[in-house]
DNA sequence: TCCTATTTGACTTTTCAACGGACAATATGG
DNA sequence: CCATATTGTCCGTTGAAAAGTCAAATAGGA
């Protein structure tokens, strides 16, 4: 139940069926694959002859290719059809406070090169430098990757609406920055940008999975230096007028709360970022205090190793970030019903430990009778969520559905 | 960007850029009327022929008609093209706890016959019998408004996901209670139901206005005996995975706050429903008390009125109120990050009272630069904006764009 | 080994709707 | 009266799905 507005809307053309079909059948290889252009015509409920018609568009295109040739109980063997993500990549970036993550990734974001990185530097021209040097390096050393159809980048802060500039990224220092041109202009090669928390989403719901798991509505909060959020609704990102909505990092737990760094008292944020967990730790604000070296002081990581082995203080202050996450994490199910939760960041690695007292804490705030069914899916470090939502955001686009009416 | 499912879509036919193009024509009609099929055809850059071929279906339909011919300044003078209201009508009931309300009104929600209303039946059974009778003698007493399309109902509470059942609505003590099936049995019309708040967006959503205005995601805050809220995202509601998204109402304002209905402590709706702003004014927690007599009690429209005539007690009541509205304002805004926020139910009375200080408690807590540019609009109960919700959910279908790929 | 049934993928004809252009009807201004 | 402009209709063309046909490939049974 969409309403159409009356000033943007898109009148359906002679090749929107077309069009439309097309990408319900890219999608279907790319879901299903190895598959026939019989199972294909039988999934969609067309005709065979449609089906080799764009399969064999997709096919002139290279963007599919035919396979060997699979087996059946009787007749004819079918023709197996791929993505073709032979000999080309792409590059995904996530730009955090204090190293920069680069990997490389195929068509459907597997990785291909293992993960580098490099300090950030915060001078941004002399980022965009060196970031543009980094990447010639390693699809040079790489050629056996093939050609890079574009540069996915993944940043800690808000993305204007247009994708281009840096609106603003605190950690970062970075305010108003002009970032896809510089960096298009210093490699030759197309840039996406998108917030990290919102990219984390996005490598989700473009993950290549077994298939049968249907898109639902989710919502993936990555607990970090800060708190990303990104929403997924209907198989799309949730963006908001001005691109930043999702900021539930910012969503209130404690009016009277903790001071944040964005201003305002008590935000989410401020109670579970690794900050807040280490502040706790420590028994002081260490926001307040002039940017801690980071070697002089314990991370989140040696913070909960030490909960681990265990460490009473250490413990006690993950139960409280625990406490606190689930807690936000109510206001979040209460806002926006997701089927799904996932989980990313350090803290992850604590999951163990603060299972129970998330669950526990976000049936608290959560309304009956649905809402407490919420699955809680955790997304460990390794598994790159950040870095795998940068190359999505090079190869989803041409998985999207079309835009029409 | 959005991603086709591959275990739900829908494959075009031969006939889906009729389908669409149909409704884009439809609305275009509906927003611009009167409106001819050249400047139609202008509008929608198609040739004059295929808009031709679709107004006439339209007008075959019964759905457009062909009024008065128009003026131009020079050549054949155009035949005006209008949606086709006459005969036909919707029938909206908002049920309250204390008193259901009905109103007739056209396909287009202009009401057509005046609000009346009668106390609400707790007991199901007997309130659809009752229901049922106002509405048939509604219809007879008023023949002159043709054939009735279908019945909306809202409610302060939650809806299933198909829409036959109320899931729980606390303030009439309904919990899982089927309503569709027998209310369609006993009036042989079509219903609809739909959560108040959400409702009060759609309304939003479908209000006939000069039709400049482009569709931009926004929000509906009812503040009332509880507290509603209806989220448009790209011209449709958000409903979530069990629809009972958007329950903003029971997002934290303080986890350490007073006790709400719904369990939780400190949600939005404990610090600014219509009872909470009465329980500040009278110094306890009316929440506590078995159901307070309505007539021995002052309202919140009393209390309204005490405060516009100079009582120092009310307006405190009111400015807490308009406080804890503003900040929690500030979360959904983050959360969101909508064009526009409607703000609905008997507060609004107060407005001169408490807007300045609902605008800067929500500046406290919305994120720079761009969240704090949202626009504020107030919505009067005179405008009865869940009425013409309960009215859109019979009316809008028809106009809703075609699911595609 | 031959025949039948089955399955795949290519191909042909039909149908639907947009596309492109032509045309009659209607009006204005010189 | 004529040139010009505008609206709405009509007709042939074209793109794509719909429906059906056919050859190729293969398995299994007689």
């Amino acid at each position: 139940m969409r309403r159409i507005d009356p000033n943007n809307f898109r009148v359906a053309t002679r090749d929107t069926p077309r069009q439309i079909n097309r990408q319900i059948a890219l999608n279907l290889i790319r879901a299903r694959q190895p598959i026939s252009r019989a199972d294909l015509a039988r999934s969609m409920n067309v005709r065979r002859g449609a089906v080799s018609l764009i399969v064999n568009e997709l096919i002139e295109e290279g963007i599919i290719f035919e396979g060997a040739t699979g087996e059946t109980s009787r007749g004819r063997k079918p023709k197996f059809l791929f993505v073709d993500t032979r000999l080309r990549c792409a590059v995904a970036v996530d730009i955090r406070p204090t190293r920069t993550y680069v990997m490389v990734t195929d068509l459907v974001g597997r990785p291909l090169v293992g993960v580098t990185s490099f300090p950030t530097e915060r001078d941004p021209k002399v980022f965009v430098s060196e970031l543009a040097a980094k990447i010639r390096r390693l699809l040079a050393d790489h050629e056996e990757i093939g050609e890079c159809a574009g540069i996915g980048i993944v940043v800690p802060g808000m993305v204007d609406r247009t994708g281009s500039r840096i609106l603003f990224a605190p950690r970062l220092g970075w305010h108003d920055l002009p970032l896809l041109e510089p960096l298009q202009a210093a490699t030759g090669l197309p840039v996406s940008i998108e917030n990290s928390g919102r990219a984390c989403a996005l490598a989700k719901m473009w993950a290549t999975r077994g298939g049968d798991d249907t898109t639902a509505d989710f919502v993936f909060v990555s607990v970090s230096d800060g708190l990303g959020v990104g929403v997924v609704v209907k198989g799309e990102l949730l963006r908001g007028q001005h691109n930043v909505a999702g900021e539930f990092g910012h969503i209130a737990l404690s009016i009277e709360g903790p001071r944040c760094a964005c201003g305002a008292n008590g935000c989410w944020e401020a109670y579970v970022s690794n900050l807040a967990t280490l502040s706790r730790y420590f028994g002081r604000n260490l926001a307040d205090e002039p940017l801690p070296l980071e070697s002089a002081m314990i991370t989140i990581d040696d913070l909960i190793a030490l909960a681990h082995s265990g460490d009473a203080k250490a413990r006690a202050a993950l139960q409280s970030t625990a406490r606190y996450l689930g807690l936000g994490l109510g206001s979040v199910v209460n806002a926006v019903d997701p089927a799904r939760i996932y989980i990313g960041g350090e803290i992850t690695a604590a999951w163990d430990l603060i299972e129970v007292t998330v669950r526990s804490s976000l049936k608290e705030r959560t309304l009956r009778p649905v809402g407490r069914r919420v699955e809680i899916v955790v997304v460990p470090a390794s598994d790159y969520p950040r870095l795998k939502g940068a190359a999505a955001l090079v190869s989803a686009p041409s998985f999207a559905a079309p835009v029409v009416a």
